[in-house]
DNA sequence: TACTGATCATCAGCATACTTATCAATATCG
DNA sequence: CGATATTGATAAGTATGCTGATGATCAGTA
């Protein structure tokens, strides 16, 4: 264990800067600027129209205060609008534009594209399986972060969310 | 692919930011204040006397500009000295202070456990598998990231590295 | 209704990460 | 030897991610 290639929290930093890395390369060469982060913040506000951030960060997992900064880049970039809520003034609603609308359209193929160059190197049952097994980690440890995955809060109550 | 939860890219980010908490957890109950990416700089500052930055950037796969302000927080912490070079007055040489030292075994046993509680939800064979899949991707993903990881480039070449 | 606690958004501050640019020093080529 | 190229380190600027604190608001209760 006294190799740092051993560790799986070293292993985890490499491979999501790769990812990242090319995740902005394939994003660019198709002309968008648009990172991970925002990309993931635009998918969740196009499915959940009017969703707040508090709501909209438990989604993809992001902390609350970083949600600030990323809707603030998506309302510069003119792809999401952020309004106040008549019935609680202290909600900040998100709609997606048109033109976050098209963006998404547009850079999907991309996206797809950074998705299989950052597996590049397995299999597509080695694929499969380490996808499966980061998944398995990370519902295990969901709650060891800041910031787990929550599902939708809705007026329903959400049948296959883990007991609090 | 349309849900985030399928892409590798998500669950990259996701795996890592409970890798980092957990690992920050376990440590600040041990008593220590050192992060990830200080810690593996410092490990590897203890196995390679004298090294410049740019290698130890090359070694742990950091970018040459992030080093910088990890070191600045090493020698402020008396974990680590950095000191001009004799024969090449360009460059920082660091070593490993007694405190570094002593910090480095007083934090093993927290830094281990870190690693396998990121692991619960795994079993034993299932983990392996994982580490094993991680290393195999990043290993063909390597170039792809602006911080590659370099074999160490002392006077002898190294064996191990693959080719340019 | 006034009090209490919870929630949403934000800010200040610290620590990664990366891009680009710059400076200083060394290496190399002609 | 001198112009050029390369390299090590750093700075400036942008974007995440987190801790902790604050202000505004809402909900439930005494």
């Amino acid at each position: 264990m006294s190799d740092i290639n051993d560790m799986p929290g070293h292993l985890a930093r490499r491979f999501q800067q790769i990812a990242v890395a090319v995740f902005l390369t394939e994003v660019e060469e198709a002309g968008y600027d648009l990172t991970p982060v925002q990309y993931a913040a635009l998918v969740a506000i196009r499915a959940n129209p009017a969703i707040d951030q508090a709501t909209l960060a438990g989604l993809i997992a992001y902390d609350r205060t970083t949600i600030t900064g990323v809707v603030d880049r998506l309302v510069q970039k003119g792809l999401v609008i952020r309004q106040s809520s008549s019935h609680d003034r202290r909600v900040r609603q998100l709609q997606i534009t048109d033109e976050g609308k098209q963006t998404l359209r547009g850079i999907t193929p991309a996206v797809e594209a950074a998705q299989r160059t950052m597996l590049r190197g397995l299999t597509a049952k080695e694929a499969d399986e380490l996808m499966r097994l980061l998944r398995k980690a990370i519902a295990a440890g969901n709650e060891l972060s800041r910031a787990p995955l929550r599902g939708a809060a809705t007026s329903e109550p959400s049948a296959d969310r883990p007991a609090k």
